[in-house]
DNA sequence: TCAAAAGTGTTATCCTTACACCCATGT
DNA sequence: ACATGGGTGTAAGGATAACACTTTTGA
């Protein structure tokens, strides 16, 4: 018994806080306090709805007194309430109902404060190696994840009870299999899939029995505590998702910056390569940019152009976005 | 005092259950239980953590137990954590937390259930008279709306602080002024910006004193109790949005039906006026239905063909869905 | 025979995609 | 001089928007 009565639900703020380092996406992995049993974990806070009069302000609150860190555009993801996916079997605490939020960040100049909470960015791509194909199509899913899928869903085209389809066909639209074209927006219903067949870490530990009978199945990604590589799985595909119409790469970018910076920026988000001369019209003709008269010479060749965000265009255009259109 | 301990913070599902009959779309209000003061409210029930292993199923259980409807599709929209927004100045209770959800149902045949627990459709233009364009533009717009919040607005280009816009610059671009089209999802926005100009009764409610010195303010559309109007702009805006990407619309219609009920169906949603010749091409070009072989001769004039929804394009096409295009 | 609603064919226009080529600098 | 990355012009293809017109029924 305890003094105070325990609440039976709890309120935690999880979130996915980006930023872009050197032409890789990169995401904050909370201190070592939270990285008990050697699984990372994002920035955790509990909502006191006491101290803060929404949730968007006590995460501020929060990151910024665990990190130093002051994030710039917030917003809100999705609210996971899945009791099996947070605790563990024999768990007796307080139910925890968590809702992710997507804040992106300049990398910060002076990285004291991080690291004196021990908090750290780290690669994105290293909890979903199968998002990257900016250079080539990823080895680890032909070699590793396709088979595997393909094991799982066997040869059967019937749907299972509840679900209109196949789990064939939904290998198919998530992972553009025959002829349908892969679509880097479906970042969140790949690691579904996967969670669902049992191959990610995340799955087994939450109980679920590996739906393949394997002795030992591959690490697929590193994974994250909790359900948070969900919740990064989300972060991802929103963020995707919300570059092709909103001017939200701008929130990663320096002041000033080259036209390839940016198309580097946006390809590292987005996980695929950009045709050059296209980005670079698409970019002018929305008038998202203008140059601030200087050159850079930081890359070698021909100096470039250096420009600023225009922030008026939210003034103008609905929707001021970067449609990405079809392939690189 | 009580025996049990209060919690501290309780979680809220209100849920927001569109059906469309008779080309008007409507949505579940619930019984009188939930209607003192004369305010209506959406169905709203707590989430038991204990009792359901996810919100969802959560859910349908006691939307089904409340009202005897049997929701099909169901989906996630925000979560509200508001304090302002939902407890009345003086109230002492538990926080609560409120989880909006999106529902669809076809209008069910019998509403024996319905009637006995005092719920009941109501159409949804009766709480946003200026979301409906499908016959002309809205008179309340230029006769009331748009002139108070011009004064509201005042002169100034100046942005406010934490602001990016000005509010001449919003009130521009979600009502479509000076140039800018009207944008048929910015339903959310639009909302939000009546709320903080003090002209919808919620906000007066809330306690925020009305921005405009006047001794009576016209009433906009019909208030709903808590931040239920809110979640209905928000399930509204996401509809409009999904159905230009998702065959979400045949969670609505009958198992069978001619391609203008699906396009008044649409219109509905929508509330704006489409072009019939091109609906059709889309719709048929799509392949998202296929004839029944059957003729309808329901409405006069030449009997239609009868059509039904081919469940197989999700399986084909990556995002089916009515592209909707630029104007009717 | 006429009104009402269903259904078809065709054209102009814009946007996207792709290719080919020229420019400015450091080594 | 040449390698490297920056920057521009223009043509082909496809999707969209808008138009006019024919067909089939009931009253």
């Amino acid at each position: 018994m305890h003094d105070k009565p325990q609440p039976l639900i709890e309120i935690g703020l999880t979130a996915a806080i980006v930023a872009v380092e050197g032409d890789e996406p990169h995401i904050l992995i909370a201190g070592d306090s939270a990285r008990q049993d050697g699984q990372p974990a994002l920035p955790y806070g509990p909502f006191d709805p006491l101290a803060h009069r929404t949730f968007e302000i006590g995460l501020r609150a929060w990151v910024e007194a665990q990190t130093g860190l002051r994030v710039g555009y917030v917003e809100q993801l999705y609210t996971f309430g899945d009791r099996g996916r947070h605790s563990r079997p024999g768990d007796t605490g307080p139910h925890v109902v968590s809702i992710g939020y997507l804040a992106l960040t300049r990398v910060p100049d002076k990285a004291d404060t991080l690291e004196a909470t021990g908090a750290a960015f780290e690669r994105w791509y290293r909890f979903f190696p199968w998002e990257d194909w900016r250079g080539a199509r990823p080895r680890i899913l032909d070699e590793t994840i396709l088979p595997l899928l393909e094991e799982w869903a066997g040869h059967s085209e019937q749907a299972e009870p509840g679900r209109p389809l196949s789990r064939r066909a939904r290998l198919r639209l998530c992972f553009g299999l025959g002829g349908s074209p892969w679509d880097e927006e479906k970042v969140l219903e790949r690691y579904e899939l996967l969670y669902e067949a049992g191959l990610v870490e995340e799955a087994r530990r939450d109980g679920r029995e590996a739906a393949l009978a394997r002795a030992s199945l591959p690490k697929l990604g590193q994974p994250l505590r909790f359900d948070h590589r969900r919740i990064l799985a989300t972060a991802i595909a929103r963020l995707r998702a919300k570059l092709k119409y909103r001017p939200v790469v701008f929130e990663l970018m320096p002041e000033e910056f080259t036209l390839t910076a940016l198309q580097r920026t946006v390809e590292a988000i987005s996980g695929r390569h950009l045709h050059k001369q296209n980005f670079r019209r698409l970019v002018e003709s929305a008038a998202l940019v203008e140059p601030t008269g200087a050159t850079s010479t930081a890359t070698g060749g021909r100096p470039a152009a250096v420009y600023r965000f225009r922030r008026e265009v939210s003034e103008e255009r609905p929707a001021p976005g970067l449609r990405l259109g079809g392939r690189g």
